[in-house]
DNA sequence: AAGCCGGGGAA
DNA sequence: TTCCCAGGCTT
């Protein structure tokens, strides 16, 4: 659009933003001047998840840890049973050390400072600046992606793009209100599929619009395959109390589960091996298969083979450990009876 | 720049 | 099924 269009554009998605902006517990307070601990924790649960879903999660955290002295005087145990189940489980892991860091430091007070803490990033820095302090920067989130994208019917939008157009957009009075203003546009009129343009108020302006086939921009991402993965598990104990391991590395970092060892599926008699290896490292006695669980994650699909065993490390209680779903399912097999490798 | 990291909702 | 979600970190 030109630039004499620029303030009839803002003036028309505040004027939406302020009639039908979502209603959201992390708002409360003055427009611009949010409870920076509150809108934190908001803004690190809903990184690649929905509000519908963030909303669940916020009140549970905030009830465990409504400061952020709580928080960093609590076991990183708790924090991630608070988390559990919400995915990305690393969030949890930066957000407690941050929290440390910030009992020491005090709390960011610039964009540049938040940018600094553990698990805050570009998205994150200008959303809580601008939404703390109404520090004018543009936050670029897949929202603001898509709404930017249709806006100027690019298809294929580069982060460096999206942002200099959010900058440039970006409404200098009120830089708190038009962030979420923008990310309130792309949630509910503006959406991947199916746009409402009829009730968009920057219909006027839009480029996506204008070509007919909206939902056409931004193109979709092309996105790598599904990963297969096996698995045998060994399940000691029962569903309330099991042999649980700790889990290192990025997948599933600092959560519990059942012991496992991968196997090479294409390799004859892999899983026997990878159950006798498993067992021996657990000093722990194999038992019969109790069954099979399969779990879905963005980028990869685990079957696990679960066996019953006896013997190995003490039990730990399920109950208040964080585990993955993953976990939760091959615990479910607890109790049943034993599989028969040749069903009737 | 490209991979990796969870789990679930919407169409 | 496919695509995406108020992204960040590592390589």
């Amino acid at each position: 659009m030109s630039d004499a269009e620029q303030p009839r554009l803002r003036a028309a998605l505040l004027a939406w933003f302020d009639r039908q902006g979502r209603d959201l517990p992390w708002r409360q307070g003055p427009e611009g001047r949010r409870d920076p601990y509150r809108a934190w924790v908001a803004e690190v649960l809903l990184q690649q998840t929905q509000v519908a879903r963030g909303l669940e999660y916020y009140h549970r955290f905030l009830t465990a840890f409504p400061s952020v002295q709580v928080l960093a005087a609590a076991p990183l145990d708790d924090v991630l049973k608070a988390w559990e189940g919400c995915g990305y489980y690393a969030r949890a892991r930066n957000l407690h050390r941050a929290a440390q860091q910030v009992t020491r430091e005090g709390l960011p007070r610039t964009h540049a400072e938040w940018l600094a803490l553990p698990g805050v990033g570009p998205y994150t820095a200008a959303a809580l600046s601008s939404f703390t302090q109404n520090a004018p920067h543009a936050v670029n989130d897949g929202n603001v992606r898509r709404v930017l994208a249709r806006l100027h019917a690019e298809p294929a939008p580069t982060p460096r793009w999206v942002q200099q157009q959010a900058d440039a957009l970006l409404d200098p009075a009120r830089p708190g209100a038009w962030n979420e203003a923008v990310m309130d546009l792309g949630a509910t009129v503006c959406t991947p599929k199916r746009p409402q343009c009829g009730v968009c108020p920057l219909s006027d302006w839009c480029g996506a619009r204008a070509s007919g086939q909206p939902g056409n921009y931004p193109a979709p991402k092309t996105r790598p395959a599904v990963q297969t993965v096996q698995a045998v598990a060994v399940l000691i104990g029962n569903a309330q109390r099991a042999v649980l391991e700790r889990r290192d590395g990025a997948l599933l970092g600092g959560l519990l589960g059942l012991p496992a060892q991968p196997f090479d599926p294409a390799q004859p008699g892999a899983p026997a091996q990878a159950l006798h290896e498993l067992c021996a490292r657990l000093n722990a006695a194999p038992g019969p298969l109790l069954g099979e669980v399969t779990h879905t994650m963005t980028h990869r699909q685990v079957t696990w083979q679960v066996y019953a065993a006896t013997g190995g490390p003490p039990l730990t209680d399920v109950g208040s450990a964080a585990l993955s779903r993953l976990d939760h399912k091959a615990l479910a097999l607890a109790g049943r009876r034993a599989q028969s490798l040749f069903p009737v």
